[in-house]
DNA sequence: CTCAACTTAGACCGATTGTTCAAAGTTTAA
DNA sequence: TTAAACTTTGAACAATCGGTCTAAGTTGAG
């Protein structure tokens, strides 16, 4: 079928690699001798693959986005307490932002970094961000229908808050030294839930 | 006393100038040329009244952190109701970047956008970022003082979970192109003040 | 008036950016 | 074996980056 030599390297493998350099510098910083350092291919090999430096950056940030929702969706819906998912989540997300060498989340990091006109980009994030929120607003109903939150409580607009939130201290992570502000906003966020 | 010729632009309206581009592209992404032609002021006069970029940087930083924090202060210190003031900043704060073409907090675009390892440089963000948690934490203290408060909320983690919130809601503004997002995130961040 | 102290505009620097391309090497179907 | 299809290496590209420096112009104290 294919004729000439197999690559030299895994694309995926690869696609990782490149994903963690935006992840951590953001699309701007990121420069070309990095990826191709980190990545451990040559100019051609990655042009050829992942195109120009637009098109490599969305390929690197699906691959973030789909790994992590798709790890947010089967935490969320593991069995048991809806409410109890969510609040180990959000507990395991501000540990998580709060290790020394934390670069925040590549959403958000991204949307701080990507030039805002560029349309293209916007749209991605705008779209994986609205996954976010419906997933936490879909856990906040089932816990609302199973009483484990008020009735009157508004699950659409807390999911709102939390996705704040959680982008706050994904990029207050960056540059804090010491935890007790993100664990402190944490708490309080939890609380709220269990008040709510 | 000094001889020679007087600039022929005005220091303060330059930095202005430069506070804006940092603003609105982050540190990386505001390039030499585009400083200059928003400043209007030659090469040889930049580097003489405001040295190399990353000085540059520090002190348009310190400029939007110094009349921020200035506007919250007194906006926060208004007379009437402590939760009251806190409550119609937190609205002030979300209809603001809502607007499109809103570029975000000027602290948070660049903790997404700074060299993480620039110790310099987060230094000066942790500062204002801190200094942000405390006017926060003083006033709702004041509240709780005047029974605006419950006696058992935790101003200090309240606040803590206020800074994250609001910097993340001017994150999202950046990209964000209709504002119910942010419009819901805030109205439940403000019934969370209601019932605390 | 003179000249030192200051300003300005803009040429110039090496390094790096993202990108393309030619040349050489490798593999496999025919 | 041959040749087409694929790979890889790395030279070369124009553009731009942050930064320096020279040369000319302007001012005001002595």
């Amino acid at each position: 079928m294919t004729r000439g030599p197999a690559k030299q390297f895994d694309t995926d493998v690869a696609l990782e690699a490149a994903m963690n350099v935006f992840w951590e510098h953001g699309y701007e910083a990121s420069s070309l001798s990095e990826l191709l350092k980190k990545m451990g291919i040559g100019k051609k090999s990655l042009y050829d693959t992942f195109g120009n430096k637009e098109s490599r950056f969305l390929k690197a940030l699906e691959h973030y986005s789909r790994t992590t929702l798709s790890d947010l969706r089967s935490r969320l819906a593991a069995e048991g307490s809806p409410l109890g998912n969510l609040k180990q989540l959000l507990k395991d997300w501000q540990t998580m932002h709060s290790q020394p060498g934390s670069c925040g989340c590549m959403l958000g990091t991204n949307i701080a970094d990507f030039n805002t006109n560029d349309e293209a980009i916007a749209k991605v994030l705008r779209h994986y961000l609205q996954q976010v929120e419906n997933l936490f607003s879909k856990t906040l109903k089932s816990a609302q229908a199973q009483g484990e939150l008020r009735s009157d409580a508004n699950p659409r607009n807390l999911a709102r808050l939390l996705l704040c939130t959680t982008q706050g201290i994904a990029l207050l992570g960056r540059v804090m030294d010491e935890d007790s502000t993100l664990e402190g906003a944490m708490n309080a966020a939890i609380l709220l839930l269990d008040e709510s």
